[in-house]
DNA sequence: TCTCCATATGTGTATTATGCACATAATAGG
DNA sequence: CCTATTATGTGCATAATACACATATGGAGA
């Protein structure tokens, strides 16, 4: 707050309701029927709905606890736990103690979840390739820069005070 | 297209997995337990966790009909319907036949649920300053433009073909 | 106008998902 | 060692969700 041009008083209002309808409209378009999620339903593995986003999550977190999968998944942990261990008794993602704190039951993915995960990432960067195609280089830097800085920043504020945004779409997003 | 430097071959897979992860956790903090919601029922108002969310979405874009917010929602339309009728009870929101087509009933926030999501708009803006505090002007329009046009890309490519990508808590993200 | 089909909405019903109350095991501090 | 806290899990009641149907309207064309 020391530096040259902070945003402080400006007509900020405004924009902070921009940035949250397009953070709406995003968050829309995530929750859509989710062609990965049939992609994958359709090469012969159903995949609960719910179930979709604990195992990216796992993939792209894991190993990670219960508590922290629920914490970020806004659901109650022992709600959680059950979608886990039905991820497990799948053979999408494994369990092992921590040897370090043995009250946690870490999930990792598995061999056959990364296999699922791995189609779903390349469904997703062909959909991301098609987007940015128009895009000039420095405003998709830009982007992905100040999309970073914003993800740490608002989860950084984590039990601060303030109010969350909302998104839409319910839990989903996956 | 046609100009100087587009996004095109470069490491953008890298990219890509950044902005996605930034998705990603955007959309959990917006799962979290919300305080918004938290604070509604501090409030003596009690709002369920799934209808919350339309809430939000009927107040920015009503009035809207049953399928287009069950669309946004990525839930069933049957769903959705059940819900706006529970929102509607609550008077929440107030529904109206579209004269020009007599099939649809819009739903349309009601000055009582104006009223619940101004305290959420109170909120959000309150956490959106304490979050861009420290941001310098430049970088906090520019997420603001970028973002837009991210949004406005993704959802304007929706049907093309390519697949979505996963947020995280499942359909919440109120 | 009369069909035939697509679209918007709603209801019945069965299945899931979710969360609260409890319970267990392990860690942390005193 | 005793107590508080944390991570995980189970029983159970409730809410959410979706599929099968059903109704009403809109639209294109015979």
């Amino acid at each position: 707050m020391t530096s040259t041009k902070n945003v402080q008083n400006t007509h900020i209002s405004g924009k902070l309701r921009e940035l949250h309808g397009a953070l709406i409209e995003i968050v829309s378009v995530m929750n859509r029927p989710q062609r990965d999620e049939q992609m994958v339903r359709e090469a012969g593995i159903s995949l609960d709905r719910a179930l979709f986003p604990l195992l990216v999550t796992i993939e792209r977190l894991g190993p990670i606890g219960v508590v922290e999968l629920a914490d970020r998944a806004g659901r109650d942990y022992t709600t959680v736990s059950r979608q886990v261990a039905k991820l497990e008794s799948l053979d999408l993602v494994e369990r092992r103690g921590n040897t370090a704190d043995r009250r946690v039951r870490e999930a990792v993915i598995s061999p056959k979840g990364k296999a699922m995960t791995d189609r779903i990432d390349i469904a997703r960067e062909r959909m991301g390739r098609a987007i940015f195609e128009s895009w000039e280089e420095h405003d998709f830097n830009e982007l992905v820069r100040l999309m970073r800085k914003f993800a740490e920043d608002i989860s950084g504020d984590i039990g601060n005070g303030a109010g969350e945004t909302e998104g839409e779409g319910g839990p989903q997003a996956d």
